[in-house]
Formats: C-alpha cells, sequence, structure tokens
DNA sequence: GACATATCTAAAGCC
DNA sequence: TAGATATGTC
C-alpha cells in the first residue's frame, strides 16, 4: 500500500500497530489521513481482519468520513465498527444490557426531554425554582455520570447540608423516572455500558476478544467514563490507538478530561508517542501568531507546528467603533479580498464566498453580520443550534412514533395528547396518570381500556380513543408496516394532518411542508437500511454479527436520536459562512475573520475566574485562528451593545499577548493590566490608531426589515380590530393604556411605549392596538 | 382550556 | 435587546 504521500512521522503511526500509541497531531497536520491510512495499512498489509477494529469518534460526521475514506483505500468497512462512543454504547446495551434490568428497546432521551423530566421533579418536590433550575441541576447530575457516581454513591458521599441532599433527591428520582419511562439519557448510554461491563465480565471479555485494534479520535475531548471504556476495552492487550491535540480541547466544560491524553504516558508506560507537528494548512504568519497565543498556556504537551509554506500577509486587525461598524468592515473587507483574488494579487486563485467564514464566539453575535451582509447583497449562511428537529411539528410526530416503539414513554404521551387540541388539560392528564399508575400501566396503555376511556370529558372522548387506537394499532402492526406508512398513518389518524390543513395560515403550511420533508429523511433511512440488509446477505460470515435487520420503527428512532442534526454544512452553496468557533473545530477556510476579540466577550467574563478557564478559552482563540489557510483577520469593537446595554470594551488579552510584529492595521492597546480588576471597564483614548483603508462607520440606526410573520393571528387579528404593520416610530392608541409609540418589534410581539403606562409588549394583531 | 400580557435572563453544544 | 417562560384573564 501506498504511504509515499505521507510524511515520516505519519507513516511512522500508520506502521506502529502493536502496543499502545499516542499520536499529539497538531491543528492540520494531517491527522484523519494518518488514521484512515493506518487502518488501511492494518487490513490490506498486516492481514487484520476489519472485523477486530473498533474506531471511535465524537461526531457522526467524523465518523462517517472516516468510513469514508477507508473505504476508498481499502474498498470496504464491512464489520469493522467505525462510529461514534454512544453509537456504540447503543449497539452494545442492545445486544447484552437486558441483564441491567432495561429492556432492549429502551428509547433514548434529548436535552428537551432530559428538561422536561427535570422541570417535573422540580414541581413534584416543590424546589425553589429561582435557585433550582432545570439546566442548572441536569448539569449537575450529567457531571455526576461523566465521573462515573452513581446516586447511591452520591448519596453515601453527599455531606448533610441541605442543598447536596436537594441534588441527592433530585438524581435518584430522575434515574428512576427515567427507568421507569424505560429511557435513557446521552450520559446513561456510557455509564450504563460501563455498568455492564463491570457486572458481567464476560460480556466484557467477548468485547475485548473481538476488539484487538482499538482507535479513538479526538481523544483530547473524552470524559472521564469514556476513559475508562476505552481502557475497559483494551483490556491487557492495550493496543490501542489514541489520537488527539491537547491544545484543541474546547470542550472541558462539558466534561472532557484533559488528563486524559496529558497522562495517557503514565497510564501505558509502555506507550509510543507519535508527534505530528507540520502543518499543511496555514501560511506562516498564521502559525506562529496562532502559537504566540497558545504558549500562554501552561498546562499542556510541548510541541510547535511548522509549515514549509511561505510566510503568507500579516494578520490584519481592526478596532471597529461598534458592532455595525465591525461587521461593515467584514463584509468591505470580503468584496475587497475578493477583487483581488481575481486581480492574482497576493491569491493563487479568485476567492469566492464559501471561502470566508465568520467564526465567533457567541452565536449572538450572528445577528450582526447578518443584517449588514442582507443590506451588502453578500450570500452568506449561518451554522448554528437551531436544529431542525427542534422544530414543533417534528417533536411531535416523533413524540408520536416514540409511543409506537415504546407504549411507556409517558412524556411523549403528555406532549401529543393534546396535538392536535382534543379539549385535554393539565388536570385530565394527571387524573389519567393517577388511573394508570393505581393500574400499573403507562398512560397510553390505560387509554386503551374503554373504562379508561370513559373517564375522560365527554368532548374528549372520540379523539382521545382514535388516537390511543392509531397509535396501539401502528404498534401492533409494525413489523408489517414500513415505517413510511406508520408516519403516514400518525399523521392522518391522529387528525394531526387535518388540523394543520384546517388553519390555512402560512406557517401551517410551513409546517406540513416540514412533515414531508420528515418523510423524505424516512425514506431515505428506509432506502439505506434495505441496502445495508441485501450487503450483509452477501458477506454473511456466520458470526452473530446482525448488524443490518432491515428498516423497522425501532431502528429509525435510534438512527434519529443518535444523528440529531443533518449536516448543513453544504459547501456546494457559495456563500460565506458563519458559525461559533466550537463548531469550526475540524473545518478550515482560506480566508478567517475573529470578530468580537474584547475581555468579557472573548475570553468570556466567566473566565476571568479560573486559570483553567482562561486556559480552555486560550485553546478556544488556537483553534479559531488555525483554521485559517492564507488570511487572518481579527476585530474588535469599542463600543459594544450586549443584553441592551452599551458598554465600552478593552481589547481582548488574547490580541494583547499575539506577537504584535505578524500584526498590521489598528495598534493593539497594549498596557499591563493597567485596570486591575475585570470590574473596571476601559474608558480611555488612543485605543485605535487610525482607520484601516479610509473608513470606520458611525452607528446608524437600523430599522429591522419588516418581516413578521403574523399569518397565524390573521384572522383573529381581523375579528379584534388588532392591527400587525407597525413601524418603530408609529403613534398608536390602547382601550387600557391609551396612547403611545411603537419602539421595536420583536419577533411577534410589537413593544409599545405608552405616554401613561410605561413600556409594554403585546402580541402582534391581537393587542387591541390602533394606529393613530 | 386558550389566549393575552408580564417577567425573566442571558456561552459554547457533541451524542 | 429579544426570545422563552410564567402568570393572569376571559
Amino acid at each position: 500500500m501506498d504511504l509515499g504521500r505521507l510524511n515520516e512521522k505519519q507513516q511512522e503511526a500508520v506502521r506502529y500497530t502493536e502496543g499502545p500509541l499516542l499520536i499529539l497531531a497538531g491543528a492540520g497536520s494531517g491527522k484523519t489521513s494518518t488514521m484512515t491510512h493506518r487502518i488501511a495499512y492494518m487490513v490490506e498489509e498486516k492481514g487484520i481482519d476489519p472485523y477486530e477494529i473498533l474506531a471511535v469518534t465524537f461526531t457522526n460526521k467524523a465518523a462517517g468520513e472516516m468510513r469514508e475514506r477507508i473505504e476508498s483505500l481499502v474498498g470496504s468497512t464491512r464489520g469493522m465498527w467505525v462510529m461514534t462512543f454512544h453509537a456504540m454504547c447503543v449497539r452494545i446495551l442492545r445486544r447484552d444490557g437486558e441483564q441491567l434490568g432495561f429492556n432492549n428497546n429502551f428509547v433514548i432521551y434529548d436535552g428537551t426531554d432530559q428538561k422536561t423530566v427535570m422541570k417535573n421533579i422540580i414541581k413534584e418536590l416543590n424546589l425553589d425554582t429561582k435557585e433550582y433550575k432545570p439546566a442548572y441541576l441536569l448539569s449537575v447530575i450529567s457531571r455526576k455520570k461523566e465521573l462515573g457516581v452513581t446516586p447511591k454513591q452520591f448519596r453515601e458521599n453527599a455531606s448533610n447540608d441541605p442543598r447536596a441532599r436537594v441534588l441527592v433527591q433530585v438524581y435518584e428520582l430522575y434515574q428512576k423516572q427515567l427507568m421507569e419511562n424505560n429511557a435513557m439519557d446521552f450520559d446513561d448510554l456510557l455509564t450504563n455500558t460501563l455498568l455492564l461491563f463491570h457486572q458481567q465480565p464476560e460480556v466484557l471479555a467477548n468485547y475485548q476478544d473481538r476488539f484487538r485494534y482499538i482507535m479513538v479520535d479526538e481523544y483530547q475531548d473524552t470524559n472521564h467514563v469514556q476513559y475508562e471504556l476505552v481502557k475497559a476495552l483494551a483490556g491487557d492487550r492495550k493496543n490501542i490507538c489514541v489520537v488527539g491535540d491537547d491544545d484543541q480541547c474546547i470542550y472541558q466544560w462539558r466534561g472532557a478530561d484533559i488528563r486524559n491524553i496529558l497522562d495517557f504516558e503514565h497510564d501505558y508506560p509502555e506507550a509510543k508517542v507519535i508527534k505530528l507537528e507540520q502543518n499543511y494548512r496555514s501560511v506562516g504568519n498564521i502559525l506562529a501568531a496562532a502559537h504566540s497565543v497558545i504558549e500562554n498556556n501552561r498546562g499542556r504537551k510541548a510541541k510547535r507546528l511548522w509549515t514549509s509554506r511561505e510566510k503568507g500577509a500579516k494578520i490584519r486587525y481592526y478596532r471597529a467603533n461598534n458592532e455595525k461598524d465591525e461587521a461593515l468592515f467584514a463584509a468591505r473587507e470580503i468584496e475587497r479580498l475578493r477583487d483581488k483574488s481575481r486581480r492574482g494579487d497576493g491569491f493563487r486563485e479568485p476567492l469566492s464566498y464559501k471561502d470566508f467564514a465568520i467564526l465567533y464566539r457567541t452565536n449572538a453575535q450572528s445577528r450582526q453580520f447578518e443584517e449588514t451582509f442582507t443590506r451588502e447583497h453578500i450570500p452568506y449562511r449561518v451554522l448554528s443550534g437551531l436544529r431542525y428537529y427542534d422544530r414543533k411539528e417534528i417533536k411531535d410526530l416523533m413524540a408520536y412514533m416514540r409511543l409506537v416503539v415504546n407504549p411507556r414513554d409517558d412524556l411523549s404521551l403528555r406532549r401529543i395528547i393534546n396535538e392536535p387540541k382534543r379539549g385535554i388539560g393539565e388536570k385530565t392528564i394527571d387524573k389519567l396518570a393517577v388511573f394508570a399508575s393505581v393500574r400499573g400501566q403507562s398512560i397510553l396503555e390505560a387509554l386503551g381500556d374503554e373504562e379508561v376511556l370513559q373517564t375522560l370529558p365527554a368532548k374528549a372522548y372520540e379523539a382521545v380513543k382514535a388516537m390511543a387506537a392509531t397509535i396501539l394499532l401502528c404498534r401492533q402492526e409494525r413489523e408489517n408496516l414500513r415505517v413510511s406508512d406508520i408516519y403516514d398513518h400518525l399523521l392522518v389518524d391522529t387528525g394531526y394532518l387535518a388540523a394543520l390543513e384546517a388553519e390555512k395560515t402560512v406557517e401551517s403550511e410551513g409546517r406540513i411542508e416540514n412533515l414531508m420533508e420528515f418523510k423524505s429523511v424516512i425514506y431515505d433511512y428506509e432506502s439505506q437500511e434495505a441496502l445495508a440488509t441485501m450487503e450483509a446477505d452477501l458477506s454473511f460470515r456466520g458470526e452473530e454479527e446482525t448488524e443490518a435487520e432491515g428498516p423497522s420503527i425501532d431502528g429509525f428512532m435510534e438512527h434519529l436520536s443518535l444523528m440529531s442534526e443533518i449536516d448543513n454544512h453544504d459547501p456546494s452553496q457559495d456563500a460565506v459562512v458563519m458559525m461559533t468557533m466550537h463548531s469550526a473545530k475540524g473545518l478550515e477556510f482560506p480566508v478567517v475573520f475573529l470578530p468580537g476579540l474584547e475581555d468579557g466577550l472573548f475570553p468570556g467574563s466567566r473566565s476571568f475566574d479560573s486559570e483553567s478557564g482562561m486556559e480552555e478559552e486560550r485553546r478556544l482563540c488556537y483553534v479559531g485562528m488555525t483554521r485559517a489557510k492564507e488570511r487572518l483577520i481579527l476585530s474588535s469593537a469599542t463600543t459594544r451593545t450586549l443584553y441592551g446595554r452599551s458598554d465600552y470594551t478593552r481589547e481582548s488579552q488574547f490580541l494583547r499577548e499575539m506577537d504584535e510584529s505578524l500584526l498590521e492595521g489598528d495598534r493593539v492597546f497594549k498596557r499591563r493590566d493597567p485596570y486591575g480588576s475585570r470590574t473596571t471597564t476601559y474608558r480611555g483614548p488612543g485605543v485605535s490608531t487610525g482607520p484601516i483603508d479610509g473608513f470606520r462607520e458611525e452607528a446608524k440606526p437600523y430599522l429591522k426589515p419588516f418581516d413578521v410573520n403574523v399569518a397565524k393571528t390573521e384572522t383573529r387579528a381581523a375579528a379584534s380590530g388588532g392591527e400587525t404593520d407597525f413601524t418603530p416610530g408609529d403613534r398608536v392608541r390602547h382601550p387600557k393604556f391609551g396612547t403611545g409609540t411603537v419602539r421595536s418589534i420583536q419577533g411577534k410581539m410589537v413593544v409599545v411605549a405608552f405616554d401613561e403606562a410605561g413600556e409594554k409588549k403585546m402580541a402582534l394583531g391581537i393587542a387591541p392596538l390602533k394606529k393613530l
């Protein structure tokens, strides 16, 4: 096999197939290529059975890419496990997890489900909602699970103060609820697998025996449980290869333990360490600047990226007046560089829009860029956390489908029992829940009984009966029906689609469209699974390899919960990409903008409390900078409006750490922390040394284009006399509050400053507002 | 039960 | 500032 395209270090890593191996792969050092070649080498040159290889990644995307690239090298990955930690655990638990008391058709709860459960618990325990918020409690539980602490252990070790006692109680109750609903959250998948390994040594032995070669990608992001899992699987054979970069550990806040990679040599004293330090991505100046920042971190493995490429242009820095100016600067800069590149001035090829990326610290920063780019007619795409599967109609249908798979899922039932409206409210549901628990059933199961149905309010009876019958029938027939058929039944027979169709609004039509789009997701799944089954039949190997069983609703739900996000980074679209620095990890762009380099924003204000927090921010900065291939453009704003407050800012500590000789444009205002504490706001002059290319725009009031979707309320609006088309500045009258002036439009709400009653926010089109 | 209005609170987001 | 959630009212 041809390793000629790999450098010496990479080749060494490829050939070192036996015993523990740590590959420290710096940014842009050809990590994936090395890993995939290594696997290909094992199969082709060493004659290792693909069946004995396990490659674990963190994201589906990474797993998909790796699989694809291995396939292009050796033709097939059949038998090989190339998947995420979570997918691996699900597979193990479904296969061998019954001993733990879990039905092997457990469902996986996502963040929204977890939140719902937690809200119920808070209510049940009558907790102070100010002090105990769902997100906080969930993060406490998650941290515990990541450390492998069970509710029992937590109870035993918890102190006696009231707060700790509450946390213990919450954790216990939370686990109990999940168990009752036959559900696991993402953390449970990992912890339960580890538990299984501990309790059933023969199960573990089985997997140890199978997976003689283990690879772990992004090892710096593993948490403690993942570390233990890997260690367990590697067993005494210790044929384990981990790949990572401690400088790119940016997920400590969600449990990643950087010690795992830092201490690998300690865990495996015989480990071989190979550093990949040649960078194939960025020009020299970019690497040097990134290095000048990251070297301020104390706890890191010594390494320094180098490149054989030219130094390239200097890093450009712009100190904007405010965030609008900052966005406009980026817009102009993009056009300027496009022009320049078309003239062949300093660029090998003309740049198109998709060659530019704006990487910010917080999602909120995207708005300014979006507005500006829209006005400047620059095409852009925002990759954000707003997920397709978070849309209400999709979640509703998913809840219906989950009930088909798991009728014990009361959470899902509560979600859809009155969706579409069936005349059922909170009280009725609670009554049903009591009935069900008395009978030892879930709510849906109870609804299968006429006796229980009879207790419903008369107006709800028919609809609820039909709904329950539909779901239960689909369940009964799920072996005979295609997933898409089940979907159709649920959509139609429960009245969901009819209700949307009856609405006849722009919004409802959009929802219907989404539901149709969702169906194509199902179709994709069906054909994909059918294909996999065919292949599996062809390659029967006599083992218990039951990976392809054909499409099923169970399989589809699992596919969904593990996928969660359609990869929406479609590089074929020619548009500037905007995303957070976190989501940019692993990507690269010819030109990268890092805006908002201000203390308090980046590094974020919370990170000043601890050294480790600051170091993580610094690593994030390093990740951001090393995404750039040719040009890196930094900016900050003198004034920034955050949470409705406008404040002066101080240039980011990271800017001040950067090697000045590599910067051009505005001067970075450097002084040794002249203002002492971080609570002091910087107000000094002399921050900027003059405009770049002669422009620096003042903030102009920007009127939001009136594009608010008020369709849903149109009919009502007409009936109640409510108007929908207001513009900031309009004078209005409200029957109760008197006259006022429209301040702003926020989504579907209009904010009015009343002359007498102060500022009020009210729903557009419904509020009895009249224009004067 | 459903809608209208007031209040709250604010990072990053993999599976 | 603005979206999400809680509370109040018909």
